[in-house]
DNA sequence: TATTGTTATACTCTATAACTATA
DNA sequence: TATAGTTATAGAGTATAACAATA
């Protein structure tokens, strides 16, 4: 009566499914702190970099996966609010340093904090080896690799 | 010698940085799937909320958090496209239903299986348990509701 | 009066192409 | 020649404010 389901695969498209909507809803999350900050998911993603690195435009472009004539703008504006700043690299006269400024690297921990207030009590409703599990399979999922 | 962690803080933040970069990960293959049918993300979530429903432009703009004026455009280009279509409500003069043309409920298709295709074999590497077990803690995750 | 949708306007994000300065 | 970054230009996405038509 019942053919065999081909391996799963409607599990499959409920697990992605939900790994999507999880998605949504994250971002949806990150967005909104970002704004109340006036910032756009990209400018924070830029400042989130940024936290522990001094780089380049090429490189942070990479990081971002987009061009570089975009990162100038996106760092012109992040500049003018005093969130990073520019500088020559001194070993590359083509070359510009991005980092954050004391403005930025203050404001990227307070984002950061507030994001992990939101998102924390969503997991509470697990018991802590719940939590661990859920940590350690998203990894693995991730860890997958790219594509 | 060591202090008593604060009731679990640094696993919940762990876990938080975590889902976030399931997140990002799996916007970038949304993105990217998207992109390659000249879509961008907005439009592709329009599709897929019309793939079952046929909506007034007040009630999309809700479903995706922007401004009724910022649907009209987004509308606007999906329409021209051939994507979507505009007809006006019978029951209310002023209103205008939104709904799938069938170029459009094709097209959502296809991409929802690119993105399974995509997606799915990243959990493979999880016995079929701990799929249903990743399944579950997302949905409960999810569930634990707005902000 | 309140609601539905559009228009006008402005700004951010993004890419492509052309350019400069340096390597 | 190749690479780092900027500028010029154009289009999409977004919001705010003002508006017309309908309820």
């Amino acid at each position: 009566m019942f053919e065999p389901l081909p391996d799963g695969a409607v599990e499959q498209d409920e697990l992605v499914d939900s790994l999507v909507q999880a998605a949504f809803v994250t971002m949806a999350v990150l967005n909104r702190v970002a704004a109340e900050h006036d910032l756009s998911l990209t400018q924070l993603r830029v400042l989130g970099i940024l936290r522990d690195r001094r780089v380049g435009v090429t490189t942070l472009a990479g990081y971002l996966g987009l061009e570089k004539s975009t990162m100038t703008g996106l760092v012109a504006r992040a500049e003018k609010r005093g969130l990073l700043q520019r500088a020559p690299n001194p070993g590359d006269g083509r070359a510009v340093d991005i980092f954050l400024s004391p403005q930025g690297a203050e404001l990227v921990e307070r984002v950061h904090g507030q994001i992990v207030q939101i998102l924390a009590p969503r997991t509470t409703d697990l018991t802590p080896a719940e939590q661990r599990r859920l940590h350690s399979l998203l990894r693995r999922t991730l860890d997958a690799g790219p594509s």
